[in-house]
DNA sequence: CCCGAGATCCTA
DNA sequence: AGGATCTCGGGG
């Protein structure tokens, strides 16, 4: 449907360099990309949460444990960190810098360009059902345990500036109930009333973004 | 070495 | 409510 734009720009490392819990945020109405031999998906981010390793029980690097899967945690910020969860793979900004092992999960997008394609990839005809869960919006961008340990400042999987939201909502974290006090911190950030938002929570509160200079579409 | 659990999703 | 199906980590 949409045209593709001749140039979206992926964001530079630089960008990645912000304290995990401002980057979830930050995250938020940018553009995820992927490019395949069938075509480029992408859409908008519009839920994440964060995993503050070192100190968050609900983190798999919690304590630093490093191991083979946790590996890509203790590299640069704007990497990849893919994970299997039963049968999903389920995707991760690497943030915190080196030797701190944080990640941002992506739980939700809005699908934008290749929304065609993410169909096919998901058997599925509704757009509101297409990409609004982690496990779900890895099937219908292509993305896989592959991308594993990839940059997230170029192709074929990378991250690009988008539009900045009006009003963001915060609330605790989904589907860690067993991590102790952990799944109580207010560590999950959606777009306030995006439809695409993976399920429907109460909000804590709302932080209303002021729209200066720099943040146009 | 075996077994349980998990940042999920679909079907019944 | 339960199954799919893979990796990790703890316990013997």
């Amino acid at each position: 449907m949409g045209e593709i734009p001749k140039e979206i720009i992926p964001l530079s490392y630089d960008f990645y360099e912000q304290p995990t819990l401002e980057l979830s945020k930050a995250l938020l109405g940018c553009l995820l990309v992927k490019e395949t031999d069938q075509g480029m998906a992408a859409g908008y981010i519009v839920e994440t949460e964060a995993y503050i390793g070192p100190v968050d029980r609900a983190a798999h690097s919690y304590n630093n444990r490093r191991t083979g899967r946790t590996e890509v945690m203790f590299h640069r910020s704007g990497l990849t960190y893919t994970y299997l969860m039963h049968t999903h793979c389920l995707f991760n900004v690497v943030s915190g810098g080196e030797e701190n092992p944080e990640a941002v999960l992506v739980r939700a997008l809005e699908p934008r360009y290749g929304i065609e394609l993410m169909k096919r990839r998901r058997g599925i005809q509704d757009i509101t059902n297409l990409t609004n869960g982690p496990g779900k919006l890895t099937k219908s961008m292509g993305i896989t345990m592959e991308d594993y340990g990839s940059s997230l400042t170029l192709p074929p999987l990378y991250i690009a500036k988008g539009f900045c939201p009006e009003s963001i909502s915060v609330g605790k974290r989904i589907g860690i109930d067993k991590s102790g006090e952990a799944k109580d911190y207010p560590w999950r950030f959606w777009i306030t009333h995006n439809k695409f938002v993976s399920r429907h929570q109460k909000s804590e509160y709302e932080i209303k973004i002021k729209k200066d200079k720099n943040n146009e579409d």
